[in-house]
DNA sequence: AGCACGCCGACT
DNA sequence: GTCGGCGTGCTC
């Protein structure tokens, strides 16, 4: 019988995204063996090139409509996507506008043969009865103390046939012995299929410390939200939860808490983290707590543990999986629980081509009809907390400190006062600079942190402290020094810059911050002879230079350490007693709609970085904008007088979670080119007749403007940004008119998210 | 990504 | 006249 069968490839980019139909032979018996979600290889392309795909629709019959459509080459891997999977690739698709193949890729990276368990595993038995290999071993016939330990073992364990991996590992033989007992002829080798007995423990070797985690009590504010989580997970799931809890707060206790609940009632719990690297501690904690249960997931996996654990977790061998954003892809087959740790960090996000998504997202769309969701966060985004104020998602708040340690005294060092110093070509305020004299007096390791995200430099007052901002985004503009011009990076209006402040009056401008290199050289001037270390991207190389550069840091106590974003994360500094955050003003002022709240988690988190240890802390922020909320929050820690401003921003000026908010990036080695095509592109969108509504159009398309880092790789680049109430008329509009963009063969384009 | 088709300059 | 440059477009 033959069927027709409308497919996706896999492998396919923007360019030829589409179905194709192609015929396919079912043998007699084997009706129905195609099905939405099975997987083939089809002939493509004049080359007659193989490509794999997947099923999307069947038809009866040969569909033939006039057209000669190819067949088929073969059935591909013989476990086709089942219907969850299915659903979760349509909602990626619409949610993301990426391809169907590139959606079935991150559900199953692995497909054909399940090959994981194709291995074997290498086994040995007596090839003389028991009794007498002993007398082998009585006589001195065997001589070698390890080849007597096997030959024992071997006997003790009634001659059966044993795992030569356990054999060794019991014995502590090497495999040698085991050839050589085998030359002599005492014992017979063989191999056997690995089975899911062998995926249960790490070299199948059971050495897990299963007990050195003593469980702590919880206290008051914990045990209120692990009732509230466990009460929705027992209800059957569907639940969202804030976990809103100040560093320290002990969140990690209720997650555990709450996984241990999950896995006595035989579910799943997925641990979501932002970087693996950084949370090595939480890792421990969990794989010695959870022993085998748990599942390590992450992107810098070798083929082989990345095979073993997916097969683990497919097969429930693992129900606990500490993931990155990648691993909310991992094949369980349903979650009770998803804990998503640090919500608000962007790594999240990804940015690759190929598929962008937000795992944050993912989880919701995957998982959330079972399980419940929570959000855990020490300075939570401000969309996430206006859904957990309005109902959506319940607000857990843990205020108090679970174990001992001191918040560390924050002093801010208004920068407009401090002018006369700064003028001479200094960096520093007078407040951090005895403050630094202090420390490095009594033998205090002191951390500056330099903020220099991007390249775009600013425009700002040195009295008022006000930056210039765009009229129409109500963001701050970019300032182009050759052109002395102001750029919004929004819209792309392009003004003159202004000699007096626009504000006050004042003539005294400024624009830029110092970078790393800068304050180093001042550090250097100021404290001869003292030990300095500078990390950035220009001083960190390769795989682990981040982490060389700050053990050098903790073990060597060198008095001072310069870095950008990179000195936020990782281990805890004892040693550090002053933080000195050189230009809050660069964080604040980012052309972003969310730099507000960046800046305040930023800060925050640099702020914790001072009296980790037993001496206390003591943070300096230098700022023009003494009373932006973000400095403010940071120094009273009054999360909610600053969401109440910043929400208030973000409803006057229309910016997520008020609207979707989107980017398209494109790119091609001719400037002229590719303004103009997008230039095209935003004009054929704001015509468009459905985009049409009474007060305006629906979707407002903003810009060409170019991107802030303009030209890369020979490549100029260019973007809009669009703004509607939600996501789907953003990309109905967007597929209705980008074909115009595509026809050049030289453009890359890219569909950005931002919320 | 390939691979053909097509429309211009250097060659037998 | 034909061989081959690569610019453009299609792949069921």
């Amino acid at each position: 019988m033959t069927v027709t069968l409308d497919v996706y490839l896999l492998e396919s980019t923007l360019a030829f995204d589409r179905h194709y139909t192609y015929l396919a032979e079912e043998a007699p018996g084997q009706e129905r063996a195609l099905r939405r979600g099975s997987f083939v290889f089809v002939p493509f392309g004049l080359g007659n090139r193989t490509m794999e795909a997947v099923v999307w629709n069947v038809r009866e019959g040969a569909d033939d409509a006039g057209r000669k459509l190819k067949y088929i080459l073969r059935a591909g891997s013989d476990e086709p996507l089942s219907e969850r999977e299915f659903s979760l690739c349509m909602g990626l698709c619409g949610r993301y506008a990426c391809t169907p193949g590139a959606a079935v890729q991150c559900i199953r990276p692995f497909r054909g043969k399940t090959s994981a368990l194709s291995r074997t595993v290498e086994t040995v038995s007596l090839a003389v009865p028991a009794a007498e290999a002993l007398e082998l071993v009585k006589k001195t016939v065997l001589k070698n103390i390890w080849q007597i330990r096997i030959i024992e073992y071997l006997c003790s364990s009634g001659g059966e046939r044993a795992d030569a991996d356990k054999v060794l590992f019991v014995t502590g033989a090497k495999k040698d012995h085991l050839k050589q007992l085998e030359k002599k002829g005492y014992i017979t080798r063989a191999e056997r299929e690995a089975g899911d007995g062998d995926m249960q423990t790490e070299d199948g070797t059971e050495n897990y410390a299963l007990d050195t985690y003593s469980e702590h009590k919880l206290n008051d504010g914990q045990q209120k939200a692990y009732d509230a989580v466990r009460e929705c997970v027992d209800g059957g799931g569907g639940g969202r939860f804030l976990l809103h809890g100040v560093t320290g707060s002990g969140k990690t206790e209720v997650y555990m808490h709450l996984i241990s609940h999950v896995l006595a009632r035989g579910g799943y719990a997925v641990m979501m983290v932002p970087e693996i690297s950084l949370t090595p501690q939480m890792i421990s904690h969990f794989t010695s707590r959870f022993g085998r249960n748990v599942s390590v997931w992450h992107s810098g996996l070798t083929d082989g543990v990345r095979h073993r654990e997916w097969y683990r977790m497919k097969k429930g061998l693992a129900r606990v999986a500490v993931c990155t954003r990648s691993g909310i892809f991992i094949p369980f087959p349903k979650a009770d629980l998803v804990i998503i740790d640090e919500a608000h960090d962007g790594s999240y996000r990804s940015e690759e081509s190929g598929l962008r998504f937000d795992a944050r997202e993912v989880a919701e769309l995957r998982f959330g009809k079972e399980a419940a969701i929570v959000y855990g966060s020490a300075t939570p985004d401000v969309s996430t907390y206006y859904r957990a104020l309005n109902g959506d998602i319940k607000l857990l708040t843990l205020d108090k400190r679970a174990g001992a340690g001191s918040m560390p005294e924050i002093r801010i060092a208004d920068m407009r006062e401090e002018r006369a110093g700064v003028a001479r070509g200094g960096i520093f305020s007078e407040m951090l600079l005895d403050a630094m004299r202090d420390n490095y007096a009594s033998g205090g390791q002191t951390m500056l942190f330099v903020g220099r995200r991007g390249y775009s430099s600013r425009l700002f007052c040195r009295d008022c402290g006000r930056s210039m901002v765009c009229a129409s985004c109500g963001l701050p503009m970019t300032y182009h020094n050759a052109a002395e011009r102001l750029l919004c990076n929004y819209c792309g209006k392009v003004v003159p810059a202004p000699v007096k402040c626009p504000a006050c009056g004042s003539s005294a401008l400024g624009f830029g911050s110092p970078g790393t290199e800068r304050v180093e050289e001042s550090v250097r001037k100021l404290f001869p002879g003292a030990g300095v270390l500078r990390m950035d991207s220009d001083t960190v190389h390769g795989r682990d230079g981040h982490g060389a550069v700050l053990r050098k840091f903790q073990k060597e106590k060198v008095p001072f350490l310069i870095g950008t974003q990179m000195i936020t994360k990782g281990h805890d500094f004892p040693g550090v007693t002053l933080v000195g955050i050189i230009d809050a003003d660069g964080q604040i002022n980012q052309p972003e709609y969310n730099a507000g709240e960046r800046a305040y988690q930023i800060l925050t988190q640099v702020a914790g970085r001072a009296g980790r240890g037993e001496r206390p802390g003591t943070v300096v922020i230098q700022t023009y904008n003494v009373d932006d909320s973000s400095v403010r929050a940071v120094l009273d820690g009054d999360y909610g007088s600053f969401y109440a401003r910043e929400i208030a921003f973000r409803r006057a000026m229309m910016y997520p979670p008020f609207c979707s908010l989107c980017r398209i990036r494109v790119s091609g080695t001719d400037d002229r080119d590719v303004y103009d095509r997008l230039s095209a592109f935003a004009e054929a969108m704001r015509k468009d007749g459905a985009n049409a509504s009474p007060d305006g159009p629906y979707v407002r398309v903003l810009g060409p403007s170019r991107e802030p880092v303009a030209k890369v790789g020979g490549r100029y680049r260019w973007q809009l940004t669009l703004k509607a109430a939600d996501r789907e008329q953003i990309i109905g509009l967007f597929f209705r008119q980008y074909a115009k963009m595509v026809t050049a063969r030289d453009i890359r384009l890219a569909l950005v998210f931002e919320n």
